[in-house]
DNA sequence: GCTCACATGTAATCCGTTACATGATTCT
DNA sequence: AGAATCATGTAACGGATTACATGTGAGC
């Protein structure tokens, strides 16, 4: 059983408590997803794997007549969670920022373009900081009931993670306001 | 010409000066790889596919008897260029972050193991702050050269980016060492 | 003579997203 | 009645990495 991307946020969000496909595919694009990602062409592929390899375990489980297939983790699969979640370094990093890459290239830009690049920048992150922060409620309830405080540190996170760019920006704009020094001087 | 992922870089590096293939990967390796990366595998059929738009233009400039192609941007491709810094939002953004992912699921882990992994994540991002401070002096040189702060700008980013993440394992360190209130109260 | 850096390219492979197909149930 | 949500799944497509193949020249 080699891990994939998705094995991870699987078997974490099964730990918890059992789930449907569907059910983790809505989870995670209110909580991972801002930091890792998955789709269902990943999950439900990775389910029927992950059960044949014994770490987690599917009960029909139909709510009505509805269909509805829940899985279960087992003592293997919380063992592999552990490993993985215990075992060292190499931990992947990958940033894509198309904002900060325009910014790389501004020299090719007008005074006022570079001024209107980092509001745009600026607008885009004030716009996730503030759908993270509609989710912080429901965070903090499910903090309370579960006693698991680490997704809402996580949010926190997340929420901190953005007001970084918030400031970036506003420092920039700050900078790009002041003459800069010419080549041969005044 | 639809644009794809490494169009911006392509073009914006020969903005600066005529390069070969083999040169904007290896500048992209020490610059926007941190939020914008790229391969060879990308690099050498999009310089092809843009000098057949006439976006750029190849001209063979062999150093000594060893071959090489250097590619030069066009007027065309410095206002295709110019358009794509200018346009408007939905700029790409996107993280991939083991260590959150892991942080997020922490609650599977005993409270030294916690500490443990804020120790990796942290040991990480100062080994990244490290690589991009060693560039610091050339980045300075190149921006005293050309009169283009924009790239040492970026990097000086890209320094602050990881001093935030320096901060958030150690912030996160200090409030898992704090008690945290029991259900049922103390 | 050997190793490293310069240099170009592509094929195989892996991976992930998107879109579609399908259908039941609940809410308005 | 119709829309939205719950629910499962996959096929096609697109995109990127990796690895390989190949060769020159410079420095030790």
């Amino acid at each position: 059983m080699k891990a994939t991307a998705v094995t991870p946020v699987v078997l974490g969000l099964l730990a918890g408590k059992p789930r449907s496909g569907y059910d983790i595919k809505t989870v995670v694009d209110r909580s991972t997803r801002f930091f890792w990602a998955a789709s269902y062409g990943q999950i439900y592929p990775e389910l029927k794997r992950l059960e044949k390899a014994g770490l987690i375990a599917g009960v029909e489980d139909p709510a009505g007549g509805r269909q509805r297939r829940a899985y279960t983790i087992t003592a293997t699969g919380e063992e592999a969670l552990h490993d993985w979640l215990a075992s060292g370094s190499d931990l992947h990093f990958e940033l894509r920022h198309e904002g900060v890459l325009r910014f790389f290239f501004a020299d090719a830009l007008e005074p006022d373009e570079r001024l209107e690049l980092l509001e745009t920048i600026r607008a885009e992150h004030l716009q996730v900081r503030r759908e993270l922060q509609q989710i912080q409620p429901a965070a903090e309830q499910l903090c309370a009931e579960s006693g698991d405080r680490f997704p809402l540190l996580t949010l926190e996170t997340g929420i901190a993670y953005q007001d970084f760019f918030l400031n970036l920006c506003d420092r920039l704009k700050q900078r790009l306001a002041e003459p800069q020094p010419v080549k041969g001087g005044p």
